[in-house]
DNA sequence: GGTGTTTGGATAGTGCCGTTATCCAATAAG
DNA sequence: CTTATTGGATAACGGCACTATCCAAACACC
């Protein structure tokens, strides 16, 4: 299959194949001469995959690059690439550390893992990206004036570990060996959003039920 | 307070805060005379939020507009306004209702609302972006051949349909009648990357405790 | 075997977006 | 009086995701 057939099975304009090649989303074709190269199904798929990532997942075209990078790299073991390509992902803005209310995040982060029994997430608080977004996260609300809900604090995180745990299942019950760490990426990526519209969705639906369409 | 008080005090620039007040994201303060305005505390928190929606929330300026002008909107109920609100949020790309994928994606989401009795959210599939992203969603990972796991898709909703409880009675148990749609946004808008940043540090923990550091 | 089309590669241009910088005359502060 | 700061208007900037334009080489068709 050439570019333009490529372009027509995937729906992306030839001109955004041929700049994702140049960013190193997609690797390069067979090169049959100098003017032709030959794509397979490979290259489709993981057009299809960039696409995603990008247009649902709403990631950068330089993270998407970074986390394949990862994902194809062979040099290291499975856990490793997963865990590598997980952490390039979330891109929250470095917190001030100066700041009374993410130094006051910090403590109630650390307060709530010791309280959920979290103790491997705990080692990796000074590394983790995810630690990270959740202090943004929380300093952002009590600088709001949010500051009586630590317990409804824990209730989502166990509600999320509930989802994390579904999170493995699927990538354990998932056949190809080869295909697990991006069956494991394209989760978090994908699933993201779709838990969004999930929601946002159940919001309406419980709204409707406790106060009618008023 | 004047203009270099509100910058020193939330930490954004003047520069920046003129741009938010040309772009109506911030009330005008009271004009003293042609070259001074005096502002308030409610101009510092408004600031705050709307910093905390653009950074944390990661949402567009002209969405932030948008959803702040119905939360002022005095011309309608609290519930409707609440509604417009988080309906002016999401921005998913239109799906292409030609796709085979996407129709496939739009029988599958019915289906899953039937089967949860979300009988009020299946009113709502025709006109609800919520609708709409799942069913983007849904068909991106179709298209990639996902597509043996409808139970896991009704789980992920049973337990969104959890979170969204917390959600509802975190707002019902909060005290001001005038900021309860604010907070429900705050809430719709914040709490998605706070939940984000949860579920991954579950993941790190429940696959830490499965497989260990490797 | 000539002719029009398509190929990949290189480079430049486009449109949007969040922010920052520059000027300005009017006014406040010391 | 002097100096700094104000709000307002406008322009400039830097990043990003594409998109368009050229090109010579190679194919596809009759």
């Amino acid at each position: 299959m050439r570019l333009a057939e490529l372009s027509r099975r995937s729906g992306v304009a030839t001109a955004t194949i041929k700049y994702y090649l140049r960013e190193g989303l997609l690797p390069p074709g067979r090169q049959v001469n100098t003017t032709t190269a030959e794509y397979d199904e490979t290259h489709l798929r993981r057009l299809r995959l960039v696409r995603a990532m990008i247009q649902v997942g709403r990631l950068p075209v330089a993270t998407v690059r970074e986390v394949l990078g990862h994902v194809d790299d062979d040099s290291l073991g499975r856990t490793i690439r997963l865990g590598a390509a997980l952490w390039a992902l979330p891109q929250v803005p470095e917190p001030d550390e100066d700041d009374e209310f993410v130094r006051a995040a910090h403590r109630e982060a650390e307060e709530l893992l010791d309280r959920l029994g979290w103790s491997n997430a705990k080692l990796l608080t000074s590394i983790s990206p995810a630690y990270r977004s959740l202090v943004v996260a929380v300093a952002a609300f009590r600088r709001l004036g949010y500051d009586r809900d630590t317990e409804l604090l824990a209730s989502y995180a166990k509600l999320m570990h509930e989802t994390a745990k579904l999170d493995l299942d699927f990538v354990e019950t998932h056949p190809s060996e080869a295909e697990k760490v991006e069956t494991a990426v394209l989760g978090a990526v994908l699933t993201e959003p779709m838990l969004g519209a999930l929601r946002r969705l159940a919001q309406e639906e419980e709204s409707a039920r406790r106060y009618g369409f008023e």
